[in-house]
DNA sequence: CCGAGTGTTCGATGGATATCTTACAGTCCC
DNA sequence: GGGACTGTAAGATATCCATCGAACACTCGG
């Protein structure tokens, strides 16, 4: 197989999802999610490919975790990438606007911490 | 006590909920449900006080359909006023759009059934 | 090669909530 | 007043999903 570096077994690369084949209720409910809201807040707030998803302060377990990252990149908000023994995310912002319009300004713009 | 009309008793008035009051998740986690979803929907393509709430063609039965409205209600989307036996409904679309600043639209636009 | 660090997967658990059934409270019309 | 109609309330059930613990996979540095 023609696959990357040589020598090696791999993590199984993370499955993206293109937003614009999300249902709207799939974004809600993906985005309707204290956790999810502060980890996508927090996000914006950093540069694309600098946080990895264990330098997130949220009050829940790694496995849980490794969950929400999951459901995010289900419904094509946010990106990973492997680097080194950590992966690292972004915020796919022009792609998640452009199907769901004002969205991420709305988690992003109110002033609630909930 | 000098309450409403002599001689009566009354359905209990609806209880309406200032959108301006309203967490985001709060109004995320009540438009994240398909039923919800069709109400809203059903709701803004009619005038305002015209659609009692038995009026919805969705699949559950009236208790649950109740349940919905109450939610609805509770971020402040819908607004209710009893008129002879039936409650009849309006969306705030004014106070939502203020408060949530492109949510409807979203709902309104996408073009999916689910 | 081993150990520390990072993240995923699996199975189980618990809590929230959508739903139904039944019973009740008003309203209107005869 | 009786009966049809509309909606709410309460209790029971069921389903979904967020969370955890433990085991595993991969990376990197000694």
């Amino acid at each position: 197989m023609a696959n990357q570096a040589p020598g090696g077994g791999h993590r199984a690369a993370p499955v993206h999802t293109d937003p614009e084949e999300v249902s709207v209720l799939a974004a809600l409910s993906a985005v309707a999610d204290p956790v999810r809201i502060q980890l996508i807040r927090e996000l914006a707030h950093s540069a694309d490919w600098t946080r990895s998803c264990g330098s997130f302060d949220v009050p829940v377990g790694k496995a849980a975790l490794s969950h929400h990252f999951s459901v995010l990149r289900g419904v094509g908000l946010v990106e990973q990438r492997d680097e080194g023994p950590r992966r690292v995310n972004r915020l796919r912002r022009e792609e998640f606007e452009a199907r769901f319009p004002g969205l991420l300004d709305l988690l992003l713009r109110a002033g609630d911490t909930d």
